[in-house]
DNA sequence: CACCAGATATAATCACTGTCAACATCGCAC
DNA sequence: GTGCGATGTTGACAGTGATTATATCTGGTG
């Protein structure tokens, strides 16, 4: 263990100092997060795990909930990675409704993730800057897409660009929300993924000056772009 | 001691056996998740205040989501209450905007509550029969509300009645969740109340055949209605 | 009236958790 | 080289949900 200080390998050298922990933690976190939810998440578990005192991460994180808060703030970041295609999309009615396919389809393939991100566990967000940061982006990003329908005509000017964003948001949130949160209440007898996205045609093309527009897509939506650039 | 048995006051007779417990631990429970939310609620804290021994809740709730689920079950009751008057407007796309309006009220004043009912913590709901069939009940009412909308005709004929419904109330939910757990992502710079109105407007009247009609009420809603029977 | 079964509460304990304060070790800049 | 700041450790405190075995009370039966 001389010199192997640096590299960004995953095998753990036996040196007192770890030298990666953060990251380390931060990965396997994720991990936990994604297989026992939330609250079953435990920083000594997590250190155990890494083979670390059950104090150390504390070096690098205040309390669980600022591991937490780091979590989801990278969990964003992909978020956007993930949504972001949808924005190529020319139509911004169209492109708004691939937006919340997006937004769906995250929410179910990181439920934890999404849960983390878009619940109440990290409040209030302002004691999470970066966090609080990441959420404006998203606030940012619709408000983008709605101006860009005003500009071009296809979306109805109900409301300011502001309101129309949130409104936009809220109906997306919610198709999300509730198929996560409110899924068994259905007892699996119907095809969520499709109800959901019946529900986002429905909503997003009472929202547009040509609806019609929208009932011209395939009945099956895949993510945008299909496959290719 | 001798006769004061089955009463129902709440003075605390210092018998062995409290009497009156599991609904003592109920309303007590309920005190605290409005003060300190669900992650503070603690059985044993509910049991040393009440004055009796850490394990006595478990003669009455088999776990600490029992009693949650109990508790949340017992929300749903007095939300169907708040939300009931709503049913009686003579117009059903009006009625359905009422019920919305409702909803964020109830989100609003009964914040933690909300969560325990329409949150991720208590699942899956099959594990809580009541907590299940009181959800269920939520999705029946709003199903009458689109059913009653489609024969009077003043709701769009977009989908069969399960997907309107679900449809609706996706709209409602995502505005009531997104006040709830985003409302500080706004800074407190906009009227939440305000903007959550517009939003259900904007997304209702998208769904009718006549959206003027909801266009045609007062800017700020008062619950419906408005006092007297 | 005696008595027992079942409901209810208790005591003692286990296995966890987040977090803090004091101490140990390491590496890098001076 | 040395010392200082970053990093990791030890040990402990206070709190939690939950289980097991035990104690106490109550109401109905003979």
């Amino acid at each position: 263990m001389t010199d192997d200080k640096a590299m960004t390998m995953t095998t753990t050298t036996t040196s007192y100092h770890h030298g990666n922990l953060r990251q380390e933690l931060m990965a396997l976190a994720e991990k936990h997060l994604i297989t026992g939810g939330i609250a079953e998440l435990s920083l000594r578990a997590l250190a155990r795990e890494i083979g670390v005192s059950q104090t150390a991460p504390y070096r690098h994180f205040k309390d669980k909930n600022a591991l937490l808060a780091a979590l989801a703030t990278e969990g964003f970041r992909r978020f956007f990675e993930f949504c972001l295609p949808s924005e190529r999309e020319p139509r911004a009615d169209i492109s708004l409704l691939y937006f919340g396919l997006g937004y769906v389809q995250f929410a179910k393939t990181h439920t934890e993730m999404f849960h983390l991100m878009f619940g109440p566990v990290l409040q209030p967000r302002n004691d999470y800057p970066e966090l609080f940061a990441a959420g404006r982006e998203a606030i940012y990003k619709v408000r983008a897409g709605v101006e860009r329908g005003y500009k071009t005509g296809v979306l109805r000017e109900l409301d300011d660009v502001a309101s129309m964003a949130h409104t936009v948001w809220a109906a997306v949130h919610g198709v999300a929300t509730l198929m996560l949160d409110h899924g068994d209440t259905y007892g699996y007898h119907r095809d969520l993924d499709l109800q959901a996205e019946k529900s986002l045609r429905m909503m997003i093309a009472g929202l547009c000056t040509d609806p019609s527009e929208i009932s011209k897509l395939p009945d099956v939506l895949t993510p945008y772009p299909p496959e290719n650039a």
